[in-house]
DNA sequence: GCCGTTTTCGGCCCGACTGTTTTCAGTCG
């Protein structure tokens, strides 16, 4: 049994219990269940099977009960009680901004209203102005907000909430108004999707602050605008939220809206243990003040060390901290050269040398070149010829190029079979193989899946397992697989799992990176990069892999280019004598 | 439903904004 299934089994319950009325305490008690389970180290099955679910904090003998009959029979009762009660429709009414389980209950119940359809023709049939805590405006909002959802999906990738941040960043940041502006929320934190984009800003005139951000280049569309909080949409559908505080509180805002929201209330947990209360305008002890000027100093009023804005989504960072601790995460400065790129030999759209010089302009010793194999016709893959001309001009540069060098690899296609996509004697030629799944995975399932995968990892001459999930953010799913299990062959094989830095990928998900280090594992970030700007993208795997906790010596590509040439001899040579 | 250095009962994180109210409920983060 997934975690996950068992996490979102639990937050359903929550949520539904929320549509039924129940006591608003027994909903947060499954909600902070099912995130004490989402949060946790432990082998949730064997738990359950032992017991002692009651172990983790937040789950107690009722939800325990719940859990262990559902990893059982893979059904829960509960729920499918609760979803008998609700129409499907009615909790994807709760969707709509604005609309919470209260008034989307009210709509079902008072007008028997059971899905957006039928809520879209009742707006605009006028029929909710009558109704008790709604009217006209709430309608018309309504009307806005089933537009929204249909016109953009509820989530965006990184760079595009990444962009609409630093767009407002650059209008309002030279402001004399503003003291101190910072992007905070998920994006800040690295979440591969952003549903929003927050920023924090002090200022003496909040006003005139406020007024320039509502007026910026770009916004679209208003959505609020009060003394301290504003909120707009801009072209392109990102929504944008500012808040704006006195200087001597920003420290505590920015905390506070870069979240997550289990972070934060973990921590004012935390402080409330201590004695104290947190908010987002200050720490306070009694009615006094604590003064804390920068974020790393509350962490310290809490006694904590300073945790990086990656590593806050209640996943045991808290823990780590403790007594002042700061364990170490890789920086972008600590990659020493990049794996994984393509070049007009396949389907990149620059040259071998153009690429080479790019990564040497970004300070790189190395680049590894893999471009794609025979089987991904679709891109160009290369023949044995091709690889054979490819090898020749890398000889070449490798005398040209001064102080830099190019790694030969090919990003091989597994086979059906899990078979590499070139004979033995063309693998020993190259210095590495980054070995990816793109083709007929559609009907593969969770056995053959990961057959495919293991035996591909077993090959002596796979260095790299490319991109291990297949997911595409926001459009595909990843592919079924036993990922316990092939992490666990990657570390006994010593293949490096990659995390492929494509902001659509970002792929090993960070969530299985502390999985990986438990094993003993190595990563590598590799870009991908299919033109120059794709080799910026590590920049979006150093943050993924900094929110998985990952320590620069777990990074295959943070060694410098004389200790890779060693390690990937020593590699393939003590594979070639397993 | 969960939890316990005030507690096995009585609490449960906190504040801004909106729209509907005529002092506040609901939503959101």
């Amino acid at each position: 049994m997934d975690r996950s299934r068992i996490v979102e089994t639990l937050e359903e319950i929550a949520l539904l219990k929320e549509l039924l009325d129940e006591n608003p305490f027994k909903v947060r008690a499954y909600q902070s269940a099912s995130r004490a389970i989402a949060a946790s180290d432990e082998d949730i099955a064997l738990l359950a099977a032992t017991r002692e679910l009651t172990k983790i904090k937040g789950v107690g003998k009722s939800i325990a009960d719940n859990v262990a009959a559902f990893i059982e029979s893979g059904a829960s009762p509960e729920l499918e009680e609760l979803r008998s009660k609700v129409p499907p429709g009615v909790v994807e009414m709760m969707r709509i901004p604005g609309l919470g389980p209260k008034k989307t209950r009210t709509l079902w119940h008072e007008m028997d209203i059971k899905c957006v359809g039928e809520l879209e023709y009742a707006c605009g049939e006028n029929r909710l102005a009558e109704l008790k805590g709604f009217g006209q405006k709430s309608q018309e909002n309504i009307l806005e907000g089933i537009a929204l959802i249909k016109k953009f999906a509820a989530r965006f990738l990184l760079p595009e909430g990444m962009a609409a941040a630093h767009a407002i960043m650059e209008s309002l940041g030279d402001a004399p108004e503003v003291i101190r502006m910072a992007i905070a929320g998920s994006v800040r934190r690295g979440r591969e999707t952003v549903k929003d984009v927050d920023i924090v800003a002090s200022s003496n005139a909040p006003e005139k602050v406020m007024d320039l951000f509502v007026s910026a280049p770009g916004v679209e569309k208003m959505l609020a605008r009060g003394s301290t909080k504003g909120a707009v949409i801009m072209e392109g559908g990102v929504h944008v939220d500012l808040r704006i505080v006195s200087d001597r509180e920003f420290p505590f805002t920015l905390h506070h809206f870069t979240g997550s929201k289990e972070h934060n209330t973990a921590m004012r947990a935390r402080a409330q243990a201590m004695g104290m209360k947190m908010n987002e305008y200050g720490l306070f002890r009694d009615e006094e003040r604590i003064v804390c000027v920068s974020e790393r100093e509350i962490f310290h009023t809490l006694g904590l060390g300073y945790i990086p804005p990656e590593r806050r989504e209640n996943m045991g960072e808290i823990a780590e901290a403790e007594g002042g601790a700061e364990p170490p995460l890789v920086e972008r400065k600590d990659l020493k050269g990049i794996f994984h790129l393509h070049t007009t030999y396949s389907d990149g759209l620059e040259t071998l040398e153009t690429m080479a010089r790019a990564c040497m302009e970004r300070g790189w010793e190395y680049m590894g070149v893999a471009d794609h194999s025979r089987a991904a016709h679709y891109a160009g893959g290369l023949s044995i010829d091709d690889l054979k001309r490819q090898s020749d001009e890398i000889d070449r540069l490798n005398e040209i190029l001064d102080g830099f060098h190019i790694f030969k690899g090919v990003e091989s296609d597994i086979l059906a079979d899990g078979s590499l996509d070139y004979p033995e004697d063309i693998l020993a030629g190259l210095d590495f193989v980054i070995a990816s799944v793109h083709l007929r995975y559609k009907k593969e399932d969770e056995a053959k899946m990961t057959r495919r995968l293991m035996a591909a990892i077993m090959s002596p001459y796979t260095t790299m397992l490319g991109h291990p999930t297949g997911r595409l953010l926001l459009a595909r799913d990843p592919y079924p697989m036993d990922m316990g299990a092939v992490i666990e062959a990657c570390a006994e094989q010593e293949v490096v799992i990659e995390l492929n830095a494509n902001p659509q990928r970002l792929d090993i998900d960070w969530r299985e990176l502390g999985k990986v280090k438990k094993t003993g594992a190595m990563i590598s970030i590799n870009p991908d990069a299919h033109r120059i700007p794709g080799l910026d993208h590590v920049g979006y795997g150093v943050m993924a892999a900094r929110k998985g906790g990952v320590a620069p010596e777990m990074v295959f590509n943070t060694m410098g280019v004389d200790q890779v040439a060693a390690e990937l001899k020593a590699r393939r040579a003590r594979r070639l004598g397993k």
